[in-house]
DNA sequence: ATGAAACATGAATACTGATTCATAATTCAT
DNA sequence: ATGAATTATGAATCAGTATTCATGTTTCAT
């Protein structure tokens, strides 16, 4: 899918780092607005080089949006595990999120901008995600640890709170204060607007 | 900004049917990938014709950015009105904005991508709505409608749950059930997850 | 140590589509 | 009814950049 494995140690060093670049440029300018050109120059390899790591422009940018969901995934795994209840893990979650876009805000606005680049592979990501999630609030409400209520839309609803926050309060702010969002968001999620 | 106003009744139309076809189909093929030309095809005009009316593609996606805008707010200004208290208005104005994602999908997508084709656009627009969402959360919140929270982080999560239930249960769905998605969001809205 | 396979290079190619412009048709105030 | 202003046309121009490829260089199994 993306060209074949490098099969030398520099091959996969240098893939690795226009990897890297791509996700530095595409991140930074937008998947339009990145030249090959750019991520060769960024990466400090000639132009050509690109070609012999990756089919087009589009393969490197699918492979981003796949490693954004292997990492996530792991990331809100470990944040997660553990937890006494589900609340608590909502909690964490949240928090590991908000602490992962603020780490890796190239990868992430990627991932965004797969809806418009490669819609398939944005539906894939979150799909997939949401099923994960759903399967986890379903137990935790069979256990008693949250209410009753549609887990699938449920699950939809709290990823979109994560991505909004995300955007706003990590991507669009100079020193966010993630716990402080965090905590703000999760009573949300808590106990809703009712008095 | 949009070059100068038409003065005559055949360009009024000509502008206003160019503008409809651009909705159609930016909002169809996403920004990069709808040419000028498609666009005049669409709308029955020869090609030169859009530079009469248009300084530039960039210049017809933000005007349908703030026009998406204007709507937006008329649509959740009316669904709210006359709403007894805050509650009632956030159940409303969840229905009435997904209900105006299934009545205008080109549009709402396009708002999306005003993030990555004009992200000053995008801002502009999303902060100045969440600004008056978070004025209508205090007010209610010192009325005691809602409970007491971060007004303006309630305000993006709100939208944030509004937008992602548009994108996977209006727009990925063909015949999206668009009472029961509201229905299941505002109970989250309005209970959270506790037991 | 060596040569076949892997990898690196960047100038040249190819293509797409935005924008311009000279020319023609239409509108509408007078 | 008329002509100056407005609008319509689409072929030609222009620009940018993705991708290829012929030519070296480097790696590493033997």
């Amino acid at each position: 899918m993306t060209s074949t494995a490098p099969k030398t140690k520099r091959g996969t060093e240098r893939r690795e780092k226009l990897l890297r670049s791509a996700e530095r440029v595409i991140g930074d300018k937008g998947f339009a607005a990145a030249s090959i050109a750019d991520i060769t120059r960024d990466s400090g390899t000639a132009l050509g080089t690109f070609y012999i790591y990756f089919t087009g422009k589009e393969t490197v940018f699918r492979e981003l949006v796949t490693e954004m969901g292997t990492l996530t995934r792991r990331v809100m795994t470990e944040a997660v595990a553990g937890a006494p209840d589900r609340l608590e893990a909502e909690r964490r979650g949240l928090r590991a999120f908000l602490a992962f876009v603020a780490e890796r805000p190239s990868l992430y606005r990627i991932v965004e901008e797969a809806r418009f680049v490669d819609p398939d592979a944005y539906r894939a990501y979150f799909t997939g995600f949401a099923e994960a999630y759903a399967a986890q609030l379903s137990r935790a409400a069979n256990k008693g640890e949250i209410s009753k209520g549609d887990a699938e839309v449920r699950a939809w609803a709290l990823m979109g709170i994560a991505k909004t926050l995300g955007d706003r309060y990590v991507l669009w702010e100079d020193k966010p204060d993630i716990d402080r969002i965090a905590d703000e968001g999760f009573a949300l999620i808590r106990d809703g607007l009712r008095v």
